[in-house]
DNA sequence: GCCAACGTTGGC
DNA sequence: GCCAACGTTGGC
């Protein structure tokens, strides 16, 4: 069992979108960077923890509690030219880009990135890292253990 | 809107 | 393969 942190634009996907969903569930579409794609293709497993992180917002910050639902599959809007998320380069056959299902478990209270910087606990979480822009990141046992068991208290 | 940091592209 | 130019992310 592994640990992750995603980030959405709760514009897009919010905990609250995912709650609302059928199972609670979303097709976590739009990831668009080889790393974060492997980490879907090669690590994930459904059952895995998820942080849903809220990004390019007015407080970013964790917002809730998810879990990897599916295994990998190709992101369809890579084959839509009218979506954002289109990539002319990527065919049926050979799909560039993958997404995994996610479904939202609890809403927490928002725990905002300065708090998550303030806990030595955390210091060396891998989102925090200077200069990280990587939107699916990894989240040890440990960090996993302060973020859900204490910081999450009090939703 | 600014800008630091990083990833990707493409000419050579 | 190098690397400059460009585009994107995302907090502030």
């Amino acid at each position: 069992m592994r640990y992750w942190l995603m980030k959405s634009e709760p514009d897009e996907a919010s905990i609250d979108h995912a709650l609302a969903a059928p199972d609670r569930t979303l097709p976590w579409t739009g990831v668009r960077n080889y790393q974060a794609r492997n980490f879907m293709r090669d690590d994930m497993r459904i059952g895995d923890g998820v942080l849903f992180y809220h990004s390019s917002c007015a407080e970013p910050g964790i917002a809730g509690i998810a879990e990897v639902a599916s295994g990998c599959y190709p992101d369809p809007t890579q084959f839509d030219p009218a979506s954002p998320y289109h990539d002319p380069k990527s065919t049926r056959e050979q799909p560039r880009w993958l997404l995994v299902d996610v479904r939202a478990l609890q809403k927490t209270r928002l725990i905002p990135l300065p708090e998550l910087r303030s806990h030595p606990a955390l210091a060396g979480m891998q989102m925090l890292r200077r200069g990280n822009r990587l939107s699916i990141t990894t989240v040890s046992a440990d960090e996993w253990e302060f973020i859900v068991g204490r910081l999450a208290q009090g939703a």
